[in-house]
DNA sequence: TCAATTAGGTTTCATAATGCAACCCTATTG
DNA sequence: CAATAGGGTTGCATTATGAAACCTAATTGA
């Protein structure tokens, strides 16, 4: 059967993962973050299928996550840049990083270090905070409206 | 043709979606994180069919995002905690949460809202940060060993 | 005590998504 | 003017997904 997608649902996770949670989407919004931005380029550096590529960006262009410019003048040249929308994923694509090279680091090269432009130095280890900038955990945090309960 | 998987891609964040990165799995780490711990309130509060949900659960306790124990004494109740590994998934779970609740905010409720326990105050919009605690962009990073390529 | 229910799964089957290869069309290049 | 590059679409085989039915062991209710 289809599979079950959560447009309507009350959890904003949810809907989040609607529009960037499959298997390819991110990766592309990552790549776009690295500079690609042509087909031919998203297609060799992620080995993607040319059709899931199709549909993926497609879908990304119709959530604001791209938008699918026409440069070169005939109309037959293409640019997928990423949107406010699609930028603003940098957190969660940062912290996925983090996470997979703490968790799943690669056996063989180092972790991919990104550095602050300005002062060269590493960034810092992604965290939850308080509003004073103080690291919060799992168990620091608690939702006062749990009556009307978590969502989905 | 069966799905691409990224066991060892050299990007991390690849790596990362192998084991999170479908559309249930992340759903299943954000219901443990409100609390659940049961197989059958997993699936009465997520609405996932039942075989997916076991195929999913596995396969988090074997990425060992989550741990299944053996409560009830005759081996027949069990409850999927989440590990170390698990909680981790914290500020990539927040990050969607806040991209979700920007980007497409639902319609009729309020954005559920995190706040320190401590402070009862909510907590503050994740962001990618310098050593600092400066906010970067993606505009204000780069990789200095962008020669080995951005991998993938 | 004995039937019903709960918890946690597995099986079956129809439908949807994925991956690969092969085409197609329009520009540009040699 | 043929070859190639960019950006797609189509067809088909293989998987994954979802719903419902079924299964087994333990617990509850009357």
């Amino acid at each position: 059967m289809a599979r079950k997608r959560f447009d309507d649902s009350s959890c904003s996770v949810a809907r989040a993962l609607n529009e960037v949670g499959d298997w390819w989407s991110l990766l592309i919004v990552l790549q776009a973050m690295y500079g690609t931005r042509r087909y031919v380029d998203f297609q060799q550096q992620l080995g993607i299928a040319k059709n899931i590529l199709c549909d993926r960006l497609s879908r990304l262009v119709e959530n604001e996550v791209l938008t699918k410019v026409d440069v070169g003048e005939h109309g037959s040249r293409f640019e997928y840049r990423l949107t406010d929308k699609g930028r603003d994923l940098f957190p969660v694509v940062i912290a996925l990083r983090q996470w997979g090279d703490k968790w799943n680091p690669a056996p063989d090269r180092p972790p991919l270090d990104l550095r602050d432009r300005d002062s060269g130095r590493p960034i810092k280890q992604i965290q939850v905070q308080d509003a004073d900038g103080k690291p919060l955990s799992l168990r620091d945090v608690f939702l006062p409206n749990l009556d009307s309960g978590p969502a989905d």
